[in-house]
DNA sequence: GTTTAAATGTTATTTATATAACAATTCTTT
DNA sequence: AAAGAATTGTTATATAAATAACATTTAAAC
């Protein structure tokens, strides 16, 4: 079977334009855990590999369909969602570099949430059986992934405790710190989401992340163009997200 | 270092009269990973895991405490809760066979999250150093840890979905419907939670748990009596979960 | 460059559920 | 068996945030 029509779970156009060979072992974006191959190793996860490249919007994995790959995000940044019993729900952002459908790989090959880009994104798309080869293999390698799936779990965790027990100004500044600690590195963001998708994460209706944006700019903890919001007052930020 | 010692988790008291040496390679409760082990393997694992029982309500572990054990739940029942921003939260409620405090495995040594028994339970703790151990010799043991921590991501995201998207009513009776059919396979179910664990596991007031089941009954979906609650109406609970 | 669609802003009204405050019951402990 | 604690039941009231309905701005498509 031919690698390049087995991996039909992305788009035909994408994948037409923008597929690659790619030569894992000159790669510097490599996962903690890739980091681990030996070289034959590497080798054979070049020959079942395939770089895809996505713009923003674009979906990398989609509920519902049938997988035969494990996804790695090398570059860019994507929402996990999952189609609630109501809503669409943002699960978590991603940033790289992170694996991608690992419940696939395990479960059933049927995958359990969506993945999309918000932002123009890079990723290899890695056969399930050589993906599944290297774990038997490297006991290193398997560690580092391990060590992935937990910290996702706390991760999660702690988000859902948030969720349900912040109010939504505490929410909010929630994602604010969030992106601007753990994602920009920096007090200027150029946010990513749209103020319904901030809403899908954090479980606020849309109208009411505008008004709390508004409300925290005209506080001057913040201030926003456009898309770029700066962080003006981060201490009163986290104030409201621990007491909010 | 001694092992009667070492696991300091525990208290004292419970260890004392509790702990025992178990002989797990005559064990019959083992875990689908611990199947894949061989002679040697269980043998190893013997030697370092101790089994202890607790009651119900005892903490098995506890959140901000550090650990140097893995806990795989044997038999019994036990709430996983965080202490959220403002009140404590209950992740999930887990049954056997589990592995308990994986993410302490891999990530900082402190217990990220506390583990309660809700009804007796045998817990066996295995020393972290011997459970790496495992993981990096014998990879079917690796691979079945793996699904068990994928499996749990997808149950914690669609639990998170369902907390944050639903009205009382369906919440409530999805904690019904998930003890009826994942807990105790009977339309009979003894109820270990109290109200207020209840609410705290799906994010309602104690008082509007209270209502909710009082109103199940006057709508002939359960009965009640005591801490027993029986599936009158089945089809009316699912509906309600889905659509309320 | 114009048209169309998507995203955001703004307010009044509604609603679900928490809170509060108390009573009644059921479990524990001594 | 009695006392105390924990759990459950029951209401009236308060409140946070959703909904609805519309205006405005910004981005995308033609």
């Amino acid at each position: 079977m031919n690698l390049l029509t087995q991996n039909c779970d992305v788009y035909h156009k994408i994948v037409y334009f923008c597929r690659m060979k790619p030569e894992c072992k000159l790669c510097t974006i490599k996962s903690r855990a890739a980091e681990k191959l030996k070289d034959e190793e590497i080798e054979r996860l070049s020959f079942n590999c395939t770089m895809v490249k996505f713009k923003k919007g674009d979906p990398i994995i989609k509920q519902g369909v049938f997988s035969t790959n494990v996804a790695y995000l090398r570059n860019g940044l994507a929402k996990v969602h999952i189609t609630g019993p109501y809503h669409e729900q943002l699960v978590r952002i991603v940033k790289p570099p992170t694996y991608l459908g690992l419940p696939t790989t395990f479960g059933d090959k049927i995958n359990q949430y969506s993945v999309t880009a918000i932002e123009s994104a890079e990723v290899c798309f890695i056969d399930i059986n050589t993906f599944r080869f290297l774990l038997k293999s490297n006991t290193d390698f398997t560690y580092e992934i391990m060590m992935e799936l937990c910290r996702t779990e706390l991760e999660v965790f702690y988000r859902c405790a948030n969720r349900t027990q912040k109010q939504m100004r505490g929410k909010i500044a929630d994602v604010i710190l969030e992106f601007s600690d753990k994602i920009f590195h920096s007090d200027t963001i150029i946010m990513p989401l749209t103020q319904e998708e901030i809403g899908n994460l954090v479980d606020v209706s849309r109208e009411s992340v505008s008004r709390v944006l508004a409300e925290f700019e005209s506080d001057g903890i913040i201030s926003i163009h456009g898309k770029k919001i700066e962080i003006r007052n981060k201490e009163m930020l986290k104030i409201i997200s621990t007491k909010g």
